[in-house]
DNA sequence: CTTGACCTTAGAGTTTACTCTAAGCTTATA
DNA sequence: TATAAGCTTAGAGTAAACTCTAAGGTCAAG
């Protein structure tokens, strides 16, 4: 039986976090001592990391209260509940990333068309190309 | 001159936003008439769209801020700071998506890995995985 | 028995960028 | 002139995921 500051330096977890998870429901400690110190078993520490490998793949706190009730009861699931959670988790994270590459590539074209040297703003091409705000929405700089 | 709402359907912001800019010393109403109504001009309507394509690009409400007191005194600063800014902003988003590639790999991995039909859950891959911490982990999984 | 490290709680604070509310004033139109 | 649309403010609310604080109890080691 662990206390919380072994469950989190096993875990990477902070104790803090692990009593954010606990008041959401997503780690409970089994056993309470008399002093009210909880106390977590093999199977707790297996749920903790569980739900720092759902955490750390992209799924949200809610995501993982969800996967959990599914973990505990799987025979009442499908695969088709997992796959659900996952696939909406894909396509928010795909939305995501192409987002950030569009800013990517605007930045990157920002960059190169300015050599940042010690020269005055006065004619920097990066703030002219915020400026001219057609300029950055034209098909020749972001897609 | 534009009334708020004006400049608000003009730029494609909420009056909301327009306010909540102007607390942050993002816009600021040239005029105001006798019964406080905030009034722009056309130079406002062009730092209003400065606005809007920066934070478009990615840059946050403080960099934009940043810029801004750049724009209004070029000639006492250089390319440099504007370049600084802006490959930061680079650095930050291409730590953004190296995480989700990151994710969208290992999700991609775990749809694949299931079908995701309507059968029971007891064996399902999915949960198998983020169950096994160590095969999202490994080299094979993610990389 | 005394440290010092660790534990407890409820609840507030942080960050970012809005978003909305309430209560009331203004303005253009019919 | 009446009505609706639009404007004003200060300040609260939202979302997500922590992160920290205060004030105090517990426990193992020396």
């Amino acid at each position: 039986m662990l206390k919380i500051g072994e469950l989190a330096s096993k875990t990477g977890l902070t104790a803090h976090t692990i009593r954010f998870y606990e008041k959401n429901g997503l780690i409970n400690a089994s056993e309470r001592s008399d002093a009210g110190y909880r106390y977590y078993t093999e199977a707790d520490v297996r749920q903790a990391e569980f739900v720092k490998t759902a955490r750390k793949v992209g799924f949200s706190v809610d995501d993982v209260a969800t996967l959990l009730s599914i973990r505990v009861d799987k025979s009442n699931h499908t695969c088709q509940d997992v796959t659900d959670i996952t696939q909406r988790k894909l396509i928010d994270v795909n939305e995501k990333i192409s987002e950030l590459l569009s800013m990517q590539q605007t930045l990157e074209i920002l960059l190169d068309s300015c050599g940042g040297g010690p020269e005055s703003a006065t004619h920097c091409s990066i703030m002219e190309a915020l400026d001219a705000s057609n300029a950055l929405n034209a098909r020749s700089f972001v897609q």
